[in-house]
Parts: structure tokens; C-alpha cells; sequence
DNA sequence: ACAAAAGTGTTCTATGTACACCCATGT
DNA sequence: ACATGGGTGTACATAGAACACTTTTGT
């Protein structure tokens, strides 16, 4: 693709020399990221930023940047966005959607595409840099009006998003819950996933699915799924020093890994 | 979203007003169609067209055109650009993909953000209008190289697509595979999906899947996923004048229907 | 002793796959 | 008669959900 020009013909350089890409008005691109993490709790969270300047100022919204044309494509803004925001590099991303509406962004037409990126906790700095104001970590909470989100004491609803990234955020979750059945995702999630047991990973199941899995079972699937596909390795080493029995250690064995 | 301004401050209108959108260097963004169809064989096509100008001159490539921004969302793009290309108008699209390599067309940066259409043969109307040369269905057929493309004895390969089409087209098929087996997707490419038997349901997943199915079993999810879930209903008729004995009749239940 | 998690086993049901077999129709 | 598809039934392996029970640690 990119020696295209190489085998060319004189006519075709020429049409490719005077050719001119402001003859048509052209819609804004940018690259927004869907963050999730862990917390303390072991619950599900998400991460959200302030904005500091119109429009929205004061509305929470997910990280993202406009595409810098010609020189970055959309997964690699998300990545210069990613680590611009919370210092994090070479995290696998995925695509969730692209988003078009002309009047999803009140300044005019911005057409976003949405990575999800599954990061664990420990690993991001805040990074008050650029025009974020301030980014914190929300849990992904459910009511009775759909979806809300907490930290400490503060609770936002979707209002209090910008644009349209209650949706956004929407769609990442319910992708996120249909993914971890089929998708090694969740050992992206582990603290140390190169040492951890069934049981951590149960927990990010359990929040991520919003419900209580049972044990024999989980670790069945566990079994089937990851152990004898080679997705993960058994360590052969007990954890010790929990208020309970001592749990198999296992590492996941997938890109790069730690 | 539309009605944002009317709750703003007069600071923010005037922020509003004053923005330049002309400011950053923008990529153009196209909207491109995946557009599947089952040809009088029972074989699985895809709808290509013939490239009249640069670049790309003489390849084949899928439909697909400029988003005309301000005023429409991808979709609606793609919609459109299906409607100029086939005459088809309220067909359900799925987003498949945004592709947003800086180099992947010659011109300029393009992102494309493609879709896939899912219609029966008899409803397309070949329109030789706007840029498009020559438009043809082309059946899927795979060898050892991977995927190619053959329309009566015209064989393409890769090599004879524009861009990086091959690979969105991998992508569509890939996906559509998937889905089959959990959506409804099959009966939208039947002739007519509101009197159709089993077995043409058959055929299209044969050829979806690209290997032969048991009948007995195929009838059993049928009877499981779609009659059992209200998606499709039994005429209680039967079908005559066939080689063979007669077999009953089903209509599908899903949106809009024929 | 008790809480907390680790780990085993059984049962029931649903699903996917393979295969054997009979039925009705037009040519 | 026979090809073509229509349709039924059986058998086996695997997956998921429910649940009962034992084990080992730190406090």
C-alpha cells in the first residue's frame, strides 16, 4: 500500500500529484478510549476525565484526541491518547465503534472510533497534563435507571457525561460481558497476571458480569477454557500467607504478558 | 444532542460560534459496503465494481463513498451509497469495521468506516451510474492462496482489488460466519423470507460456513433457536410442484419482514 | 472454634454431532 | 424405479447450572 505510487503510471502520478483533499468538506476524526480497570474492591471501574473547556466543561467523558491526518491512524491515536492520559504503553487495544451522528459533538461534525483498552489498576499514573482538569476512577454501578457511576462518595449519572459517551460506555460494557465468555480478556485485568489465583479471576468475572458465579463450576470452565487450551500455565506454587488455604498459582501465557 | 445549545451559558455560545473547525488537518471519511448475496447456484456472492478512475484504475473494489459531513452519519452514508449503487433502500446495515490507515489510498488519508448489507438477489438493480464502471456479483470460493472471486469464468484475486479491500471482505465474512450461528442474519438473504423451507434456509448456511450440514440437526436448532423463539412462524402450508415431497412452508417474524 | 477461601464430586439438562432409517413426490 | 429432498429417532460427548460436601489456612 504504501509503494502504491512506485508502480505507477506517468498519467496516474499525475492525477495523484493534483489531486486535492480539501475539495470536500470534511467531518472531524477522533480516537476515544473505553478504560476499564479494577479497583480495591475488586470491582469493575471505569476512567473518566473533567473537562476543562467547552463544550461540556465540567461534564465527566472517556479519554480521546482528534486524529492527527496523514500521520496516525485511528488505534495508534488512541495509543498516543492512552499513554498521553495515564502513561500506559503498548496495551493491546479493540475497536468497539464508530460513532457519526453529525450532531454528537456541538462544535460540528465529529466522527469518533472507540477503543477499549482492559488495564490493571497498578499500572496507571494520573497524568493532569493537557486539557483534562481531572481523571479519576468511577465504578460501574446498576439501578433501576441503567447505568451510574461512583467514586468515593460522588455518584454521576449519565447526565453528567459528555456528548454521547453514555452510550459509548454502554456499549463497551455489554461487548466487555459478551467478550470474557469466549475472549482471555480478563487476565488483562489481574494485578499480577504472571501469578494469580482461580479466585482473583473469579472476582473480576463476578463484577464484570454483575452477579455471583459458583465456584466448582467457574473453575471448571477455568479448567476447559484456559488451563488445557494453554492460555494459562500452572506454576506449581501455593500462595501462602492468606487467612486461608493455600491456592494454586497460575500465569497467563498470552502477548507479551508482564 | 441537537437541542445542546439551547441550555447553554452565553459564554459557551459565543465559544460555539467562534470555533474553527478548519483549524486542524482533518482525514476524508468514506462510508464502504460489504454487500452479501446468494446468486441462482446457491453459492454466497459479493458485489463488486469496477473502478473508472484513479486510483486503482480497473480494479475491482466494494461501493463505498465520501460522508458529507455536517450533514450525515456514516450509516446514513452508506445508506445512501447503497441506495445510488443498487437501488435498495431500507436495508438494515451492520457496522463491521473502521479502517483508518494513513496510507491505505494513495490520495490522501482516508478513513473508511464499513458496513455490511445482507440482501436477496432479486431485489438488485444494477445502476451503471456515478463513477462505477461495471458492477458485477462475484462468488466466494476459497483455495489454498486464501480467497478469491469468480463471476462466470472471471476469476480475481486479491491482487485485483482496490485498496485494502481484500481484507475488509476477509473481515465481513469472517464475521458473518460468527453471527449466523446467534442472529437472524441467514434470513435476510433468502428469496423470500416470508415463504421460505428449511432447506433454502440450509443452503444459505452451507454456503456461509462452507461445508455441508446435517439435515437432521440443522432442522433440530431451527426448530430450537428461530420457530421455538417466535422468530419464524409455520404457515401451515406446504410447498408443491417440487421433485420431491412437499415440505412446510415458514415466514420470518423480523423487522419489517418483506 | 471460626471465617474464608480451596477444592472435589454428583446430578440434571441442553446442546452439538454422527448416523440410520423411512416418506412422498415428479420424472 | 429412482433421484431428491422431507422428516423422525437414537446414541454419545460436552457444556452449563445447581448444590452438597471436605480441606486447609490465619486469627
Amino acid at each position: 500500500m504504501t509503494d502504491y505510487r512506485k508502480n505507477c503510471s506517468k498519467e496516474e502520478l499525475e492525477f495523484l500529484e493534483s489531486y486535492d483533499p480539501a475539495r470536500y468538506e470534511k467531518p472531524s476524526v477522533t480516537a476515544d478510549i473505553v478504560i476499564f480497570t479494577m479497583d480495591e474492591d475488586d470491582e469493575l471501574c471505569i476512567l473518566l476525565i473533567k473537562r476543562g473547556g467547552f463544550p461540556y466543561r465540567d461534564h465527566w467523558a472517556i479519554p480521546g484526541g482528534f486524529l492527527e491526518a496523514g500521520k496516525e491512524s485511528s488505534e495508534d491515536a488512541a495509543k498516543r491518547e492512552l499513554y498521553e492520559e495515564t502513561g500506559l504503553k503498548d496495551i493491546p487495544l479493540t475497536q468497539l465503534y464508530t460513532f457519526s451522528d453529525p450532531d454528537r459533538d456541538p462544535r460540528m461534525h465529529v466522527v469518533s472510533v472507540v477503543y477499549t483498552a482492559l488495564v490493571p489498576k497498578m499500572k496507571l499514573e494520573f497524568k493532569a497534563g493537557d486539557d483534562a482538569k481531572d481523571a479519576k476512577l468511577f465504578k460501574i454501578r446498576y439501578d433501576i435507571d441503567g447505568l451510574n457511576f461512583a467514586s468515593g462518595s460522588e455518584i454521576i449519572t449519565k447526565e453528567d457525561l459528555a456528548f454521547d459517551h453514555s452510550e459509548i460506555i454502554k456499549l463497551a460494557i455489554r461487548r466487555l460481558r459478551n467478550r470474557i465468555d469466549y475472549e482471555p480478556d480478563a487476565f488483562s485485568l489481574l494485578k499480577d497476571s504472571s501469578s494469580f489465583t482461580i479466585y482473583e479471576l473469579k472476582l473480576i468475572y463476578e463484577s464484570i458480569k454483575n452477579k455471583s458465579l459458583d465456584t466448582a463450576n467457574f473453575r471448571k470452565s477455568f479448567m476447559r477454557n484456559w488451563l488445557s487450551e494453554g492460555v494459562v500455565r500452572d506454576r506449581g506454587e501455593k500462595s501462602e500467607g492468606a487467612g486461608h488455604k493455600p491456592a494454586e498459582l497460575y500465569e497467563f501465557m498470552g502477548k507479551g504478558g508482564d
